[in-house]
RNA sequence: GGGGACGUGGUGCAGCCUGGUUAGCACGCCGGUCUGUCAAACCGGUGGUCGCGGGUUCAAAUCCCGUCGUCCCCGCCA
């Protein structure tokens, strides 16, 4: 090694030692006759003194921010009145008689820790991480996994790795496409997740198995979705549904306690997708901001106000939230605002009220006075509460709408709710949701997925009823994990895929390997997988998944810092027998 | 596919709504003073075809259209 010690190690305790440290210049203060370097590298930042007396005194001159340089000297104690309380290493400091430039700098764009636009810090990656953020990331992801690992070895799992050039499946996501050179015409596709192979794994007897798996999905972005992810991926055999809920409870509380030395509840809650959507309108609930909603339906049944009237008599609904001491905030064009946000989400808007001095204050006051002095009474509303209410006809789009609204006034007006960790279970998801655009039922989870089996026969005529054995872990409102006890009897998975509007022609084409396999011995089994870079990125408390990715892709999908994706070769092209027409 | 925000010296921002001097501020960078600084301080200086293209106008950073890039959201994401 060419260094003795890290920069973030150094004590009082070590007063009187000859050291060799090496690291990056990150501060020059020369004050004339002394210089002060600060030098840091991943461990922390120590800071050198060379004096006039130093033989490292000239070549001090030459230094730069950035510059990579050893230096040696003699740890020393500094004068009482010169301590830095501010850093653990701040009690000492290292008199360098000794330098060499390693590495020169040009003056970067941006100096780490710097701010600078996104596609900056992405251009120049290395100089974001280092000495940021993203790297104290990188070190919360190392010990989640390690964690992770440490858990799921203890409770005798074994980490198997399965393809990453497969086979490309109808259900799900776009597919990543990789062409095949010597099948010509034919393609890879990039696994949306291990899901088949650890199911096939199962049959295999592997019994227990986990990956931390890379996957693909060429799907628009968000500042939780990239098109490469990280998933902790499990699969287990001779399992109930409640097994698998306990084994990720250990798991998640030992990273929680490991990590960031928090103490989750010993059991997670639960929550139906049915009593998720009518209580938060989300079937990934953030509970930490309370505005429960509540249905308001029996008040409109008799309303005189025409748009309720119709809606509620057509069988649809009204459903609202009250908004604790807002009043003072609340105005006709915060209304108007809301009703603006919850149209994206294809509802006409909302109603609102507040009360105030006693009295209800609304722009709907002369048609709603008798409903809203009802509701308020039925909903023990306090002075200075607000309540904002939706009717429409669909019952999962009101929810979603204005549980949409919820969380938007949650992250605006009550930041303070926003801390600590919120963890539960949404359990008895629909098994089979309609998809408009493509006519027919789809999974909701996936097509692997295990319905509910006296309901798959009782609702063979209305399939929206029947509910699958899925299971989602939500974390301060977001989808963390999700997973199901498979199916493993080949009659069952052809029923399904036949209820999905899959031909028994297709089914064999696409997944004849998993429907043949389960005639050999398939074990009753079950899984999850965990979104590695969500979960990290919650206990880091970074808003996108980004920040705690090395390397990570724009939101148009590309990478700033290699220009990926980019034009190929006329050869490549050729040998991959692939002619590429570009529209204009 | 749709909606919104942003793009101005190396960096972060102001100016734009209401067109009109030399495009302003902070940080950085360069030079100087300075032997206890720690975001060093102080003095002096450097640096911008206002993302790109077109249009309106006597005149465009500013108004209009298009385009590219980044971010957020809807759709999409089993």
């Amino acid at each position: 090694m060419l260094r003795t010690h890290t920069c973030g190690e150094l004590r009082l305790s070590d007063v009187g030692k000859r050291v060799v440290l090496t690291g990056w210049v990150s501060r020059i203060r020369d004050l004339g006759g002394i210089r002060f370097l600060v030098l840091r590298d991943r461990y922390g930042e120590t800071q050198l003194v060379v004096t006039p007396e130093s033989s490292a005194y000239e070549k001090a001159e030459e230094l730069g921010r950035e510059y990579v340089i050893k230096a040696s000297g003699e740890v020393k104690s500094r004068p009482q009145d010169t301590i830095n309380p501010k850093i653990p290493t701040g009690e000492i400091e290292v008199y360098v008689d000794e330098m060499e430039i390693l590495s020169p700098s040009k003056m970067p764009p941006f100096y780490p820790g710097e701010e600078a636009k996104d596609d900056l810090r992405l251009k120049y990656r290395y100089l974001d991480i280092r000495g940021g953020k993203v790297l104290k990331n990188l070190e919360l992801r190392h010990r989640v996994t390690k964690s992770t690992r440490e858990y799921l070895d203890s409770q005798n799992f074994l980490e198997v790795e399965t393809p990453y050039l497969t086979k490309s499946t109808p259900e799900g996501a776009r597919d990543f496409l990789v062409p095949s050179r010597l099948k010509k015409g034919n393609f890879y596709a990039l696994p949306q997740s291990p899901q088949l192979f650890k199911q096939i794994l199962m049959v295999s007897g592997v019994d227990r198995y986990y990956q931390i798996a890379r996957c693909f999905r060429d799907e628009d972005l968000r500042a939780d979705r990239q098109p490469e992810f990280t998933q902790i991926d499990i699969e287990m055999s001779f399992v109930e549904r409640e097994d698998i809920l306990n084994l990720v409870e250990g798991m998640i509380k030992k990273v929680f306690k490991e990590v960031v030395d928090v103490d989750l509840p010993e059991k997670f809650d639960r929550l139906s997708y049915e009593d998720a959507m009518n209580l938060y309108g989300s079937d990934k609930p953030d509970r930490r901001f309370g505005m429960e909603m509540k249905d308001l339906t029996e008040f409109f049944k008799n309303s005189s106000f025409k748009i309720a009237r119709s809606v509620v008599d057509n069988g649809g609904f009204a459903k609202g939230f009250v908004i604790p001491n807002f009043s003072e905030r609340m105005s006709r064009r915060l209304g108007d605002e809301f009703s603006n946000f919850v149209r994206e989400f294809g509802l006409g808007g909302i109603v609102w009220f507040s009360l105030k001095g006693g009295e209800i204050t609304s722009p709907t006051k002369k048609y709603l006075e008798k409903e809203y002095i009802d509701i308020s009474r039925s909903l023990d509303m306090k002075e200075g509460d607000v309540i904002v209410m939706a009717f429409h006809r669909d019952w999962e789009e009101l929810c979603t709408g204005l549980g949409a609204l919820r969380i938007k006034i949650g992250q605006e007006y009550f930041k303070h709710l926003e801390k600590g960790f919120d963890v539960l279970w949404v359990v008895d998801f629909p098994f089979l949701e309609w998809d408009d655009d493509e006519n027919r039922w789809v999974a909701r989870h996936h097509p692997f997925t295990m319905p509910v089996l006296e309901e798959l026969e009782k609702f063979k005529n209305d399939p929206g009823k029947i509910k699958a054995l899925a299971y989602d872990i939500i974390i301060n409102g977001y989808e963390v994990g999700g997973g199901s006890i498979r199916i493993h009897n080949r009659e069952i998975q052809e029923k399904v895929f036949d209820l999905i509007g899959l031909t028994k022609e297709e089914s064999i084409e696409k997944f004849g390997f998993l429907l043949e396999a389960f005639e050999y011995g398939a074990p009753p089994h079950g899984g999850i997988a965990l979104g590695l870079d969500r979960l990290v990125a919650i206990i880091a408390g970074e808003k996108s998944i980004r920040d705690v990715i090395a390397f990570p892709k724009t939101a148009s999908g590309t990478c700033q810092l290699t220009g990926a994706p980019s034009k190929v070769s006329e050869k490549q092209l050729k040998e991959l027998g692939i002619r590429v027409e570009v529209k204009e």
